[in-house]
DNA sequence: GACAATTAGTTAGGTGAGCGAATGATCCGC
DNA sequence: GCGGATCATTCGCTCACCTAACTAATTGTC
């Protein structure tokens, strides 16, 4: 195993702020660097979790949302998760052909448009992974203290925040 | 804008706490379905900072390990890393190509084994983005209360944990 | 010493996840 | 009527992972 880890930077800003104040910026540039290796390596093992689901963690997540809101754009999606309309439409075209989500162009109202579902396949498949307590993230939070699990429960909305509060 | 989001788990898990007494397994499961969104929303945005910084995050991340750990070969920091070989060997290539990463093969020692060195440039990076306040997740970090940060920071070492304890 | 098993790293081919540029169809304001 | 905007799509690209198969070298066993 390779020595020194996410300690290393751990004792490099403690040491900078034994010797000077740090401001915020400070602050928050140290909690990036510590952050940013953690939440690639556990994305990591999150892609892997599509092996076992059938589903990939995006898929997922897409047909979360369309189950919250039937009928969707497919441009107001895109912009509500944050990736561009190509981009959406390539993960829609894969749920499509796996039965998972109807397209429906917008007959009476704007042509162009096209409304999202989640067809009964999906709607199955989103309750399962609700209760999928063997998926590696469930599985491995079970191995948590209650104290850690609180400090990643408590560590959710703040998260969330760093993506909501767009300019 | 879509309604509901995460707030729509959290009601659910609070309204089948009022009815039964959870698990720490339900606890967990809860806590997988509502970070599991979030870490691949945040994900999505790490890899668009790979074209502010130079590199992408997987590189940077690389870097820093080789740094720690001059002459590593590459099965072990496959192994360290938690990918595999060859996809490891991609990284390094593209590493390598940017002038980054030397790899070195041992002459004396085992001959099939090659030593991973950081060069200067590559240690300029390393330089450069441990300073880099305007990347994205630092720059959306220091949005944050004083709380919440704090919250984020309390946070690392158990999400950490979530990959290292492995059987 | 010969050889099978193992290890280190690489190559080939694949999927998933993102992007920008360009496109066609449709809508809207003038 | 027409130009600009919007909606969704296509194309081509990079990045990030995987498995299977491969070559070269080392190690362990007989």
């Amino acid at each position: 195993m390779i020595r020194g880890g996410p300690m290393t930077h751990r004792h490099d800003s403690a040491q900078h702020a034994a010797n000077a104040p740090t401001t915020p910026g400070d602050d928050a540039l140290a909690v990036a660097n510590r952050l940013r290796p953690v939440l690639l390596r556990i994305h990591r093992h999150l892609r892997g979790e599509a092996h076992e689901l059938g589903v990939t963690g995006t898929q997922a997540t897409l047909l979360g949302a369309i189950h919250r809101a039937p009928g969707v754009g497919l441009s107001e999606l895109a912009t509500h998760e944050q990736v561009t309309p190509p981009t959406l439409v390539g993960h829609i075209d894969r749920l499509e052909r796996a039965g998972l989500v109807a397209r429906a162009r917008d007959q009476t109202g704007d042509r162009r448009r096209i409304g999202l579902m989640v067809t009964p396949a999906g709607e199955e498949v989103l309750a399962t992974l609700r209760e999928r307590r063997t998926a590696w993230l469930a599985s491995r939070l079970q191995t948590l203290s209650a104290a850690e699990l609180a400090a990643v429960e408590a560590a959710i909305e703040p998260l969330s925040a760093l993506l909501g509060r767009a300019p």
